[in-house]
DNA sequence: CGCCCCGATGACAACGTTGTCTGGTTCCGG
DNA sequence: CCGGAACCAGACAACGTTGTCATCGGGGCG
């Protein structure tokens, strides 16, 4: 800035008047100015601009579990939309579900003073997020709440959504029906799993505990219990898959098997209408939990200060025949 | 930070000091600090840090057609994970294939500071960046060229993934094959319609212009593109798909015709084994793209000033079946 | 002619840090 | 008992901006 000062024969405090269009510069100088910052390609520096300001950084930080899985893209591509909508910019993270890169991550981004954090939580314990959120750093949750600190969370009916899948199946004569889902300890699973239970006491089905395999995260770790589950005695008819990971991994392990059981998966993918059979779901919209998600951001931002508030998305099943096939 | 100081009964160089770990502060001392910075939850600026070290912002951007494309997203993953062994942080901002947008936040990331932009250009007019690249700020072009500008650019060999696709299917004794491209003005989709020609040309096939359909967008778009290819008097007995979102419109607009016309797309997608019939792509990978792009910034950052690169990966076709198909 | 006001510009401090330099103890060896 | 090293701690400036206030002409008005 002082380069451009003494090219164009001003002080610096005129160049920042000039850049700032603010009112009250000779438009010659104005002039003289600009071709000086054209000629030397001076981009003013943000961050001392924000520091001296003391205004926002005007940038949000995202952590989800991974970036690169689709589910968690559509919510960040969200989130941008309407963040562009406030000028500003997101700065992403992957915490691949590790609570303490989680917590790195969200202390880094504290430290870069974003302006606020959404936060698919890893674990179970996000204590040490409490004492930036006394600072005034809004934090929403997202798909998960955190273990023990309380703000806004957006959230899927999970219970809701996987009993309906069961209710499905069960309309469809299915009696023996398995759950597959993620380690306990992350909530969408233990949710769905009680969406689970719930649906087959709803339902009029048995619940049988040998018939819920959690944790599996390898194609061929599905593959194996998936083996459990539909061979034995009294196997299963129709299984109920708890994300779409383990849908995929489920749809590999079945393929060119005579005889598959049917199948409802929590959370919708591309090309699930396509494959033979269509694959039914349990439906839900990342890119509105995204929304709902950065929309309650920013009202915090505007200075709402109302209690936390807890926002459940409904969901949608979706049958497309694969709950009818009979094994 | 002078809270942090008063309440410790010290200088807030010594506090400067605690928090960067610089020897010679008396344990005592120290400690009362720790105390005082655990009590008002104080978290040092990294942006005033960084102003007054000079140091690097510590972020990267990363400027994409669409965050939430499975395909870009993997891409930022990658960058992501490189940039984390570097201990930086990612800022996403997706174009959508806008360049005004993509300008914009190309140069909201340079006020910002990033350490260096990867960039996938929209539109062909880039030299809005030469200043920007003069003043040091280094800058990666992924998946195409920028028009106008030499920079390190990562590719993936367009014109031998088309030209082995039209071979493959050539070898399956297709003669009258279609090609379905993005608008030809997007680098790759111009670069795959020449691959496509220059196969018809290696194979033997005879390469007709009608059975060039380049530019939809949408579903019901391919679907009509699709019904004049399989129409007349001499209909297409084969198709290459220029993208994965086209390959997934054809898909929709195929189902459950009888006699389906072979296919190969460019991209590969999950679930592409699972279809009936399986679906043969050109396969390449994202991720590399990403890690490839990232290290070359990383290089440049380090002091690397040798002459741009390019840098063109491979691609391979995975014949799933779908280019066998016939009529 | 003198006054005041206004338009244009600049000097200076401050945002939250850290690098440099200086001042003050303490403790050791001579 | 003194010189000097070693150790701690603080004062001050600076990073690149912008907010505040002061300065300086010139022009309109009484």
């Amino acid at each position: 800035m002082s380069d451009v000062a003494r090219l164009a024969g001003v002080s610096i405090k005129t160049v920042s008047r000039v850049v700032n269009d603010e009112a009250g510069v000779h438009p010659a100088t104005a002039e003289r100015v600009l071709a000086a910052i054209e000629r030397l390609g001076f981009r003013r520096n943000l961050s001392a601009r924000n520091l001296r300001r003391g205004s926002s950084t005007g940038t949000l930080g995202v952590i989800l579990e991974d970036v690169g899985n689709p589910f968690y893209s559509v919510l960040t591509r969200a989130v941008e939309e309407v963040a562009r909508t406030q000028g500003r910019q997101v700065l992403t993270g992957s915490s691949d579900e590790d609570p303490g890169r989680e917590r790195e991550l969200a202390l880094e981004f504290c430290a870069r003073r974003v302006d606020g954090l959404i936060v698919v939580p890893a674990g179970m314990q996000h204590g040490y997020l409490v004492p930036e959120m006394q600072a005034g750093m809004p934090v929403v949750f997202v798909d998960r709440p955190a273990g023990d600190v309380v703000a806004d969370t957006v959230l899927v009916d999970n219970i809701g959504g996987t009993a309906d899948a069961v209710k499905h199946l069960a309309a469809q004569g299915h009696q023996r029906i398995a759950f597959f889902g993620d380690a306990p300890d992350i909530f969408t699973a233990s949710e769905r799993l009680r969406g689970f239970r719930e649906g087959c006491a709803r339902s009029g089905v048995r619940y049988s505990e040998e018939l819920v395999f959690m944790g599996p995260h390898t194609e061929a770790g599905v593959a194996a219990l998936l083996e459990r589950a539909l061979g034995g005695p009294e196997p299963a008819t129709a299984v109920v898959s708890g994300n779409n990971r383990i849908t995929v991994h489920m749809l590999r392990a079945l393929y060119g098997r005579p005889a598959r059981p049917a199948l409802v998966g929590f959370d919708d993918f591309e090309l699930a209408d396509l494959l033979n059979p269509p694959i039914s779901v349990v439906q839900h919209d990342a890119s509105m939990l995204g929304r709902a998600a950065a929309e309650l951001l920013f009202a915090r931002l505007e200075g709402d200060s109302s209690p936390p508030r807890r926002v459940v998305l409904p969901t949608r099943l979706v049958a497309r025949g694969s709950g009818e096939v009979r094994p």
